[in-house]
DNA sequence: CCGCACGATGTTTACGTAAACATTGCACTG
DNA sequence: CAGTGCAATGTTTACGTAAACATCGTGCGG
């Protein structure tokens, strides 16, 4: 910056004036000085001016993994959003989904120079009093229902999945089973919770549920053991690549989908319209989610407040050709 | 930092030295300033750090979208690798897929505080004189043939694709047709060299290949002109998407895969193995692609030299049950 | 028993920027 | 034409850290 206040013969406060874009610099000085910062590729240190601002323009965000469509959707639409306001973001992956390996991440948030912080992250594992949040760090919380501690902004999954439910049983079907996500995700838990309570509003009984892990490999293996089920005819998958996996069994064991057997998903992930058939899901919207949660912890920054809630995203179901009456009718 | 010295009694430096974690301080006192951190709840202040040290210890990543199996698989891995390396990685965004978008895009780079960076754009955005990297900052580009200009890491497209056409060519195919990327993908362009220059060196005909998009659909649209064509036995689609949309216009058609068609596809994304039938693809290694970045980005960060040339990753052929000879062997 | 060497800790300084305050000069008013 | 006010620019200082250098004390060899 010296350098180039000699260069164009002025002080370094108006470098430092023109780089900030702060008027009161007159054209033509504003010109010579751009000139010498070209001249000798002057750019600004982002250390010292974050040294001098106290803010990082930086947004954090904690996750397990962007192998999950849903994750690096949300990533993306964050990322747009806010590099729209100015901010630029850090991905800090969890190395491992225990406590320890969330410890480790906070730790590494708190050194890292950021404003605020995203967490895509299963709630079990942030409840531990060990995790203590850097002061002045501001949090917003995905995926968990820690709505009375932290901010949470979230897909809501309870009213998609009442969708997909409702919609099955509209079609005529006795009952809807159900495949799961893992044990420790809270979007999947739920999914199920929604799933059993429109299953009961109707007085239906609720087949056991089975566990997949969200990989298409899990939907097949449930697939499966649900074909061999003569009684099995809706299947509400938790995600659409378990729901894959279900169309491959059924249509391995002869089950032809929609006639004999109906499957729902969840996610609407691009490929699902191009599924055999195309399928019947639940659509997040994650361009929505980014950006409330952008602007939620932007406003969380700026304020210097914390205000535990929770904000829902909105689902919707899209009907494809995945789903149909049952049999009988 | 003032304060915790303060409160355990010995000066700025030791505080410093301690939080470094600087050999030549007695373990007493090292116990005093660390209690007198925990109880102030002190943490380090990357800025200042970054300040004094000149570096940043983050590494920025170039992109234009997460939504792409293969980008945010990548960059998964590149942030594992450069977590383990004690880097951060920040995701820049392009906002638009143009000259301009990449511009900003490298400004933002100049302004943001990064010690190197990686870029994963198709490489004709990139040849612009105007765009100037930040001096100092280091860049590693993906999915690009710049490899005299600037240091690359690429899946090795084009083995890639041999062994998918070949493998092909093999069951008996008299020849393969080809559902490409995007014309702007520098992968795709790749892909399809190999897959013209192997049915040249078999003598074979090339059918005039078909333009998609990566997108799914866009493997259905081509897939529908293709089931009208009886003489098309095999297809090579540029990725997996494109191959599921070219299952779902094959099975629509009444065309049976394999037993009419075969179709391979590109990458290996998860679900491939649950497509209907399991697919045929071509296995990228998006985690040593990962790897291989942050390993020569911190390589060039800590040499300060760039040294151009260009880095392959393997790829093989996974066979699976959507290729078979064709109907009339 | 003196002095030297080395380990432990303290003091000074600089990193690059921008806010706060100081100065300059010019236009306009009475 | 002097005085006033404001716009443009300059000067000083502090942000939090860590390297470089300075100091202190202790143990050990001669």
């Amino acid at each position: 910056m010296a350098d180039v206040a000699r260069l164009a013969g002025v002080s370094a406060q108006t470098v430092s004036r023109v780089s900030t874009g702060h008027p009161g610099v007159i054209d033509s000085t504003r010109a010579q000085v751009l000139a010498a910062m070209k001249e000798l590729g002057y750019r600004p240190n982002s250390a010292a001016r974050a040294l001098k601002r106290g803010e990082f323009r930086t947004i954090g965000v904690l996750l397990f993994t962007l192998a999950t469509t849903g994750n690096s959707r949300t990533v993306e639409a964050i990322a747009n959003h806010a590099a729209r306001e100015g901010y630029a973001i850090t991905i800090i992956p969890v190395a491992a989904p225990t406590q320890d390996g969330v410890l480790g991440a906070f730790t590494r948030l708190g050194e890292l120079g950021v404003d605020g912080a995203i967490v895509i992250l299963e709630v079990h594992l942030l409840d531990s009093t060990r995790i203590t949040l850097p002061p002045g760090v501001q949090v917003v919380v995905v995926d968990s229902d820690a709505g009375d501690t932290y901010t949470v902004v979230d897909t809501d999954q309870a009213d998609g999945a009442r969708q997909a439910v409702r919609h099955l049983l509209s079609l005529g079907h006795a009952t809807v089973h159900h495949v799961t996500g893992p044990a420790s995700s809270f979007a999947s838990e739920r999914r199920a919770d929604a799933w059993r309570s429109v299953l009961a509003s109707f007085d239906r009984a609720a087949p056991a549920p089975i566990v997949g892990d969200w990989s298409a490999d899990s939907g097949y293996a449930a697939g499966l053991q649900l074909a061999d089920d003569p009684s099995c005819t809706a299947v509400f998958a938790s995600n659409d690549q378990m729901a894959l996996g279900l169309l491959r069994a059924f249509q391995e064991r002869g089950r032809n989908v929609p006639g004999e057997i109906s499957v729902v998903g969840f996610d609407d992930i691009p490929e699902a319209r191009n599924f055999l058939p195309p399928l019947t899901t639940v659509h997040q919207d994650f361009a929505e989610m980014g950006r409330r949660c952008v602007q939620t912890v932007l406003r969380q920054i700026r304020n210097e407040v914390t205000t535990p809630g929770t904000t829902l995203v909105p689902t919707r179901l899209v009907e494809r050709s995945s789903t149909a009456p049952p049999p009988s009718l």
